[in-house]
DNA sequence: CAATTACGAAACGCACAAGTATCGTAAATG
DNA sequence: CATTTACGATACTTGTGCGTTTCGTAATTG
């Protein structure tokens, strides 16, 4: 989390809580409802909070709904967690479908998520939104691709394949299989697709 | 092309001309401004129609657009023809990066690719464009499919992969790319997934 | 205690766009 | 020629939601 700092602080401070609870109210309004549909009242009232609160703090609704991803990605590191983080001591191909299916159950059930989703076309038109897209984008990258060159030097994978076209293959499978078909794959589906890559040697 | 059989035909009949306009106008502009900025004033101005005329024809602004993606998909069947068209006789390593190629294409730099782009998002909530969305989808897959099972058939791809998964690869990795690294990756990028697949065994 | 800033509640201004209505005219049928 | 429906132009109605303002109160500093 980038925190600015602020002026020396004068008068009554923030309340930190509405920040927060703004921030993930914004994020479950957005997944419920899609961007067009969510109201800042919505949002306002979820938090428990008023709209000059909100606009205290970010001057329009993109902004909001741009810090709310970055809030959700803060907040969804941590609780990655929950699901079993992927750690250098995995064999590689375990290590990968570990992160595959971590991906997947983000994009799938959680707030971060349906907000990515919501999300997704407005960004060619609102650079902030778009910006917000890809730090979450790069922040899963290069685990990823690290995970991909590790089972090249393994020798488990063709090492003349980019990594980066790699890791597009394999995400790339999860959001087409939601965003486009319109489906929510449970946990086998990252098998199967990281099967596709490395055959039946997908362990666990 | 589903056309439904309409009444007997009385008084002056509507213009076939402006339906296929307005549809085409409405795809435009919804790739140029996405589906929240556009507007229907600005489809019919690019029609050269007026707004009763469009409100004669479909009941929403949805409908419009769901009719707008469908006529698209109509459009460029015939046009996919530009690029060249995966023949049967094809070797299936050739067939299947053809298709490919075309779907890059196709989602990178055509009306129907930007629209689908557009409306990605309002999927989740508008079961119009829902339904459509899954037209357009169907219409490729069983193509693609094929293609991949003809190469398992011909051993130089794993038998015991499902079809609709490697499918889902393919294509997801070009969506991928687009839609949340915002890049418009050129024909390479067709041979480069379609590689990770295949290996160097990937013609021309 | 004075000054400053934040808070919730409520109301408001305002722009914008979907969808409708009106009107004079055009194209079809019988 | 009478009837019916479509057309473009234009104006209109109506709802909605962003962003602002006001106000009485609370929390902080000096």
């Amino acid at each position: 989390m980038v925190t600015v700092r602020t002026a020396p602080a004068r008068g009554r401070p923030r309340r930190a809580e509405s920040t927060d609870a703004i921030l993930d109210a914004a994020l479950a309004v957005l997944a419920e409802r899609g961007y067009r549909a969510m109201t800042l009242d919505d949002v306002a009232a979820r938090a428990r909070a008023s709209k000059p609160t909100m606009y205290r703090r970010w001057p329009t609704k993109v902004a909001i709904v741009a810090a709310a991803i970055l809030h959700g990605l803060d907040r969804a590191n941590p609780l990655a967690a929950h699901v079993r983080p992927a750690s250098r001591d995995d064999a590689p191909a375990a290590r990968l479908l570990r992160i595959v299916e971590n991906v997947r159950s983000a994009l799938v059930s959680t707030p971060l998520g349906g907000a990515i989703r919501a999300v997704i076309s407005e960004v060619a038109h609102e650079p902030i939104l778009a910006d917000a897209l890809r730090v979450v984008e790069r922040s899963r990258r290069p685990i990823l691709a690290g995970a991909v060159r590790a089972l090249q030097e393994a020798g488990a994978f063709d090492a003349r394949r980019d990594p980066d076209t790699v890791v597009d293959l394999l995400l790339g499978a999860i959001y087409f299989r939601v965003l486009v078909r319109q489906e929510r794959p449970g946990p086998p589906f990252s098998r199967e697709v990281v099967a596709v890559l490395l055959g039946d040697a997908v362990p666990r």
